[in-house]
DNA sequence: CATTCCGGTGACAACCATGTGACGATTGGG
DNA sequence: CCCAATCGTCACATGGTTGTCACCGGAATG
């Protein structure tokens, strides 16, 4: 899936210049040209990074910056700054406000993408694995190592329980048997491949109703529906 | 218990230096290499302190910084930076981020130590772990070392105590094996985890009807349920 | 339409995890 | 110095768990 920035200027020549060139790169680009619009498409569209440029007529970066940090829906969408004083009070000012890098104009587009590939990278990095998941009325705890449906807990044993996990985990993908292998079982391949359909058949058999979240996807492997 | 230290380095000669010096002193030190593995083993380990160097490859120290500050986690270890450079912006942009404290290279082995102990005496005395744990009839004295069961006492052993507090206080949260050994026994894994198992009947003897608390969770751990 | 392929199913034997009692080593106090 | 307490390990029993297999029905394939 593309990973979607919101580029946000009121001067069309730094937008179209930044938006060419994020998209050459492989993002899903959005744009906006005022504070107002830009929190806006930032609550409706939760991209994954928002380059904010700090000199806006009526609401200047800082604020959009403060505000984007205040809900939260946006508090952790991670911002690049742009600004054309260099001045240092800025960037302390900036970091503090909640920025995560700051580049100062002129930049070139080249180092636009390096500083955003790094945060985008660092924020995948940092995202920290669920605790809980929760499907409609399925609801797996992992520190607890309880599935439960309605809030009636499901027996599974300890291979069940990860099997579901993985997949759950994996929502919407699909997952090789072999995959499964390798992430339930850990140790490679000494096992049979329809042991995972065993195991398949006995969760599902125990899930009960939550049994319509695993689909078969014939000739390739197992998926967790939402 | 022995306070745990986590040291992120990437030059392993730093490492060994940091761990030998520290270990001496009398800490359980762990290590990490770069900025992922670092955030890791904060989360998972929980350490009271981190030592941090600014310089790594891909994640620097700042990053590293900012990220265990955003998460709850970790947000409260005190982290004591390396750094090569004597900058002051780094000191004050470091200091901002949340670092405690602050120390260039090349520092003196005994410079460090003196920095940590300073750090974790502070915080230790501003943190106040709960004194006693409450669940039904069940009441544990972290101080007076006493367990109770409707007032009457129950005759447990340093170990046995240990156990039962650990568990308790990760009330609903299945512990394995070895996390157990880990954070009982301390010193790591030189004992077979199949103790825990004849730890866990002894405790289960002594408290008598208390132990409907302590659950097993076949294939992963123990579990303490309210 | 015939054939092949694939996944669901039930049964089953082997295995594994855990509870349990016992034993030797160590330690500290009387 | 001996005894009691504590601890780590082990062997054994047992019941749950697991991997495999054979069989079957339905879906693809030609």
């Amino acid at each position: 899936m593309k990973l979607r920035i919101l580029v946000v200027d009121d001067e069309p020549e730094i937008i179209e210049l930044v938006e060419f060139n994020l998209k050459q790169a492989g993002y899903a680009v959005t744009t906006a040209a005022d504070g107002a619009e830009a929190l806006k498409k930032a609550r409706s569209q939760t991209p994954d990074l928002i380059v904010l440029d700090v000199m806006l007529p009526e609401m200047d970066g800082f604020e959009i910056c403060k505000a984007l940090r205040l809900d939260a829906a946006t508090a952790k969408i991670p911002i690049v700054m742009l600004t054309a004083k260099a001045a240092e009070i800025d960037r302390v000012l900036g970091l503090e406000l909640g920025a995560d890098d700051y580049l100062t104009k002129p930049f070139s587009p080249r180092e636009l993408l390096l500083r955003v590939k790094k945060i985008l990278a660092r924020h995948q990095a940092e995202e920290k694995p669920k605790e809980q998941l929760r499907y409609g009325d399925l609801l797996i705890d992992l520190p607890r190592h309880i599935a439960s449906w309605k809030n009636k807990p499901i027996e599974l044993t300890a291979t069940e329980f990860k099997l579901l996990t993985i997949l759950a985990q994996r929502a919407g993908r699909v997952q090789s048997r072999d995959q499964l292998l390798r992430d339930v079982w850990e140790y490679d391949s000494l096992i049979d491949t329809r042991t995972v359909d065993t195991h398949m058949r006995r969760l599902r058999e125990k899930i009960g109703p939550a049994a319509k979240h695993l689909d078969t996807v014939r000739g390739v492997g197992y998926r967790f529906i939402e």
